[in-house]
RNA sequence: CGGGAGGUAGUUCAGCUCGGUAGAAUACUUGGUUUGGGACCAAGGGGUCGCAGGUUCGAAUCCUGUCCUCCCGACCA
């Protein structure tokens, strides 16, 4: 009966591709590698950036828009940057279609339209700003420049997973310019906890604030700062890069300014950078066999209420009531749905409310009516209590309050639980291949070992904490000595 | 990009081996009875069988190509 969600036991893989297609958060598309966002996902996705784009703007920064493409020569300009890049970008060629000669009823490429230079799509915009930078900058007096771009970008992906990774996706990028090298480390450092609040506190996902080792670092970035979420089935999942680029884009694209004692210098950098995959790793944080779990502060439906009636009459009396409770809340504030279609029976949308993970369900029932009562139904841990009408908005309120808590903590419980300190070569596959996680460990400091550790086990470097505490050890491969414990996991 | 699986009604799938009128459940429409955890009865509408070629008197079924999806690998946010 109904939809069927695959459990996470059985195959966790398609219990995500379940949530995503039956919650109607998203569909797949005509197009390889890309997807629809429908109605329902994209309200969770405009809920954050309106969220997200208060905060840039609490933080000084603007918004701006640049083009989607990016002639080849300005690409290649920053070499690490371009090469780090170069096997995902699509390139436009041709710049018009014609009839085909052969059939009537087909568009071929015209190859008399070929561009003198091919265009890139966007797979980041570093390229494109600093380009235009040149043109902004001439003395310290216009430093910062703190501008954020909401857009989308491209990246050719071999293998694409809805919201996770696909070939185009939906993101925003900060790129400022600073006229010292400590102002864009500030930046940098910024936007990461501007990154992480964010996680923490809307998305209720906790997340570990690190550095990337030199593998894993942005193309062009002298440091990669990054916060890492732990999914349910043990990967990490980074949710957020910020990116100090040093002297990097200035260099290749000769942004100088002029300081106060009139001598020229290199712009320093930074960029950042989120996109509509937080929806993925908002999907694996909380939600169970039941459907999605959301947290009411992003939820686009924080309440739904769903009468229970027998015959019109009946349901004249509780509409009457559930108008006035969905007025009421709307004036708290409160995303409410009054869902009183005829198409489905009360337990039918029980289960459907539950599946998009709407947090707080009330069923109003002639019963209820004469008790002065709602039956209030809690998504995150499907309680059910019987609450009286009086003071109900303030009961409610507190709810969501309470919700957004407690999966919070909830995850932030299995996150601990799941973040094993290991010192031994064995002990670190066992771990890996048995229980999953973080796992805290020794590292010599040279890629290399990082790489062998990759091919042995498929678990990459997460992040230096930031936290991390100063330890003498030894290389959990390589036995070399080793500062501090640095995060693996196998990842997203 | 390699290996495997799949694409038939809105959805889930049967039919394909062995070519011959397009099927079921569910959803949808209408009417009625219902409504405290995915209701029931009756009637009705809905598919160029992913797309394009080919073989054949005849193709959902056989052949070739192609597109899209899923799973596993390599690559990556």
């Amino acid at each position: 009966m109904g939809k069927e969600i695959t459990s996470r036991n059985e195959d966790y893989s398609q219990w995500y591709n379940d949530l995503i297609l039956k919650a109607g958060l998203a569909d797949y598309s005509a197009v390889r590698g890309c997807m629809v966002i429908k109605p329902y996902g994209y309200a969770l996705w405009e809920n954050m950036r309106d969220v997200l784009d208060k905060m840039f703007k609490d933080t000084g920064h603007v918004n701006a828009y640049f083009p989607l493409f990016v002639p080849k020569s300005l690409f290649e300009a920053e070499e690490k940057n371009a090469e780090g890049f170069a096997k995902e970008c699509a390139v436009v060629t041709h710049y018009r279609l014609k009839t085909d000669p052969n059939n009537k009823s087909k568009l071929i490429v015209d190859p008399e339209a070929k561009l003198e230079e091919e265009l890139v799509v966007r797979p980041t915009s570093e390229a494109i700003i600093w380009n235009t930078y040149k043109g902004w900058i001439q003395s310290y007096r216009d430093l910062p420049i703190l501008i954020n771009q909401w857009a989308n970008v491209v990246r050719w992906e071999m293998r694409t997973r809805l919201f996770l990774r696909t070939a185009e996706f939906l993101w925003q990028e900060g790129h400022t310019a600073h006229a010292t090298k400590d102002e864009a480390i500030a930046e940098t450092k910024q936007m990461l906890e501007v990154y992480a609040d964010f996680a923490e506190t809307w998305m209720a996902m906790p997340v570990i604030k690190g550095i990337k080792t030199a593998n894993e670092r942005f193309a062009g970035a002298e440091d990669t700062y990054c916060i890492e979420a732990l999914m349910q089935d043990g990967k990490a999942l980074q949710a957020g890069t910020s990116h100090f680029l040093g002297q990097n884009f200035a260099k290749a694209f000769d942004v100088t300014f002029v300081n106060k004692e009139n001598k020229s210098e290199s712009v320093w950098a930074t960029s950042w950078g989120v996109s509509t995959r937080l929806i993925g790793a908002l999907v694996m944080a909380h939600s169970d066999d039941d459907g999605l779990i959301l947290p009411p502060k992003l939820a686009p439906i924080q309440v739904v209420i769903v009468p229970i009636y027998k015959g019109e009459e009946s349901k004249a009396l509780i509409d009457a009531k559930a108008n006035e409770l969905v007025k009421e809340l709307k004036t708290r504030g409160v995303k409410v749905k009054y869902d009183d279609s005829d198409n489905a029976r009360p337990g039918w949308k029980f289960a459907e409310y539950e599946m998009k993970g709407v947090p707080v369900r009330i069923a109003i029932g002639t019963r209820d009516l004469e008790n002065n009562v709602v039956e209030i139904a809690r998504r995150d841990t499907k309680e059910k209590s019987t609450i009286s009408f009086d003071g109900l908005t303030d009961h409610i309120t507190q709810l969501l309050e309470d919700i957004q808590t407690n999966i919070f903590q909830k995850a932030m419980q299995f996150r601990e639980e799941n973040i094993t300190a290991v010192d031994t070569w064995e002990e670190f596959n066992k771990v890996l291949d048995e229980k999953g996680g973080f796992i805290s460990a020794h590292w010599d400091g040279s890629p290399e070992t990082e790489d062998k550790i990759k091919e042995f086990t498929k678990a990459t470097i997460r992040c230096i904490p930031l936290n991390q505490v100063a330890e003498e050890g030894k290389c959990i491969l390589t036995g070399n000595p080793s500062q501090g414990r640095v995060l693996f996991a196998r990842a997203y």
